[in-house]
RNA sequence: CGGGAAGUAGCGCAGCUUGGUAGCGCGCAGCGUUCGGGACGCUGAGGCCGCGGGUUCAAGUCCCGCCUUCCCGACCA
């Protein structure tokens, strides 16, 4: 492509609300353009780039023996109705009202796949069947935000599994987790998979693939020794050591801290009566209750989260008046386990010998609690979100956490959507009619270019890897009004690569050698080959990587086939 | 949804305090000079100053309301 005909435009400066590195270089190379908050257009070059993206994933799933397929963007509401997940998912669900009724714009399409595939799949002798689009998806986000990290419209390539039992099902996820790898393998990102948590979309087993990036939106806590990695909403430790040491010989005492509730005000009391404490000393006792009403106490420090494990939900203001035992902003867990709650602690509160705490009396905290003295527990386990050198559940070593983009995730779904939808099922080989055990799996195609460029650039502009660049080589004229030789040189080599197959961009444009050499910057072809008077002059020509920085002077007559090598 | 900031030419910004002809840089068009790392001169085009209302002889500027965008948080297959 010549670029004197291509429709892009660098800009000097980046838009004042691009935030993100990888949004700035985009806009300014030219790759990308804001239509709306969180909406954008891909411009010539970010085509191309989506392009190689798409091809590698058709490439590597075809390969899995995954089939492609193209579902609507436009689902019937009923559709949604039917799993529930117009109630659950209406935060960001779109929803476009028509001649005749509604549609959702598909979020996702666990319904729009079950609905179009379900009539061929009507015997175990028609499964296991993979299938998979690229497809644009709508979400209307709270922040979108980053640039083409966050937006409401986006593409992503998205596949679901169906087969016939749950080992079935294993063997799908685990042919199509290795498609996976394959595929970030080939887009060069230094990714990691990680266990996930399976969040609203249900099901059992799943796995996410992050890169590592300062401007990620997730954590996830890894080991540096043992390899255990998993999404800080996922995550769990080991045991720590468990101090006993210096357990105060004072009793307990019952403290009035009227109006203190929080965290926060409950350490102001204790400050103002004298104590030297932080909220790391404060023990966080929240109270949940499972699918029959029975309440789980989970005990963290003050300073951490609780990781709620999946079926409980935290507690209601009418659970409490109904559990009038629980004073809420002043639950301890001392005399709970005879009240017939279940009391949790994190490993981290046996690393602490003594505790302040809620008095399970209004208005009252105390000091000096001592588990196994004053408290008991039912269990000891990892209940509070992970935090930076807590120890490895598999090895003890410290855990690092690790700020990432979430480009992919891959979960074994179960039943978990087949047991909503009435005919999601086949007929077994018994007779009976059984549920398909699904899979489905998520890449975030539009995602992902930013997650690149994130990675690669440098301080002079985008660098992209040769697998996704969109172009191999780039030639730039140096001087063309003043040195039609080297111009009609360069058309010359321009046109041999072109007819080779080669994928080549070249600045044509009449302009000042500095703009010229800082737009290929910029843009970041991995090879830019500088064609000038001086250098034909000396019979070579000067090959720049871009990644590198390396310089190479290539002789004349082999330049054509250096170039095509490149590629 | 909570907190903060900002909307003036395609992009980056000044002008607002103290109301009185809408400006600068980049980019764009034309001409000329330059030409191996974002050159220079001259000429020119381009504006619903986010929208609506109000105050005033007069509003980009003051007042009220709304909208949009960005950042932090909450949320997030």
């Amino acid at each position: 492509m010549r670029m004197t005909r291509l429709a892009l435009k660098t800009q000097r400066e980046a838009p004042a609300d691009a935030e993100a590195v990888s949004h700035q270089l985009l806009i300014r190379a030219g790759y990308i353009r804001r239509l709306a908050s969180g909406v954008y257009s891909f411009l010539p070059l970010g085509i191309r780039v989506l392009a190689k993206l798409n091809q590698i994933v058709r490439e590597e799933l075809d390969a899995a023996g995954a089939q492609e397929l193209l579902l609507p963007a436009l689902h019937p509401v009923e559709l949604w109705e039917q799993t529930g997940r117009l109630r659950t998912m209406s935060d960001v669900l779109m929803t476009v009202e028509v001649k005749g009724g509604s549609f959702v714009l598909g979020p996702t399409h666990e319904e729009a796949v079950i609905a179009t595939v379900s009539p061929d799949l009507e015997s175990y002798r028609d499964l296991p069947v993979t299938v998979y689009q690229i497809q644009t998806k709508f979400r209307d986000e709270a922040r979108p935000r980053f640039g083409l990290m966050r937006t409401r419209e986006f593409i992503m390539a998205d596949a679901y599994s169906f087969d016939m039992s749950a080992e079935a099902m294993k063997i799908s996820y685990g042919r199509m987790y290795q498609a996976y790898l394959n595929i970030f393998d080939r887009c060069d990102l230094p990714y990691i998979p990680v266990e996930a948590d399976s969040g609203a979309i249900g099901g059992d087993v799943n796995h996410e693939f992050m890169v590592s990036s300062p401007i990620g939106e997730d954590h996830f806590a890894q080991c540096p020794k043992c390899g255990y990695a998993a999404n800080i909403e996922a995550a769990k430790r080991g045991e720590g050591v468990r101090n006993r040491s210096d357990v105060p010989a004072e009793k307990m005492e019952v403290h009035a801290t009227p109006g203190a509730s929080s965290i926060k005000d409950v350490v102001n009391a204790f400050r103002s009566a004298g104590f030297e404490i932080d909220s790391s000393a404060l023990l966080k006792s929240l109270a949940f209750k499972d699918e029959n009403d029975d309440v789980t106490l989970i005990l963290v420090p003050g300073d951490r989260d609780v990781r709620v494990p999946s079926g409980l939900i935290p507690l209601s203001d009418d659970d409490f008046e109904s559990n009038s035992f629980l004073f809420k902003g002043f639950i301890g867990p001392m005399g709970m386990t005879d009240q017939g709650v279940k009391v949790l602690a994190d490993f981290s509160v046996a690393e602490r010998a003594s505790w302040f705490s809620g008095a399970n009396l209004e208005g009252h905290h105390v000091s000096n609690a001592v588990l196994d003295r004053d408290f008991a527990v039912d269990q000891v386990g990892s209940f509070a979100v992970v935090a930076e050198g807590d120890p490895c559940p598999n090895c003890g070593e410290m855990l690092s956490l690790v700020r990432s983009v979430e480009v992919g995730h891959t979960f074994q779904l179960g039943h978990s959507y087949s047991n909503k939808i009435p005919y999601a099922t086949f007929k077994a080989e018994d007779g009976t009619d059984q549920k398909y055990w699904m899979g489905c799996y998520g890449i975030g195609m539009s995602r992902l270019p930013a997650a690149i460029a994130e990675h690669f650039h440098d301080s002079d502009g985008l660098r992209w890897p040769r697998s996704v660049a969109p172009y191999q080589v780039e030639l730039v004229t140096i001087t063309p009004g003043r040195a039609p030789e080297a111009v009609a040189f360069a058309d010359d080599i321009y046109r041999q690569l072109w007819e080779m197959g080669v994928e080549v961009l070249y600045d044509d444009r009449d302009l000042a050698p500095g703009v010229k050499f800082a737009d290929a910057d910029l843009i970041g072809i991995p090879t830019i080959a500088i064609i000038g008077q001086r250098g034909i002059a000396n019979g070579v020509i000067e090959v720049k990587d871009r990644f590198s920085g390396d310089r190479v002077e290539v002789r004349v007559p082999e330049i054509v086939e250096y170039l095509r090598n490149c590629g």
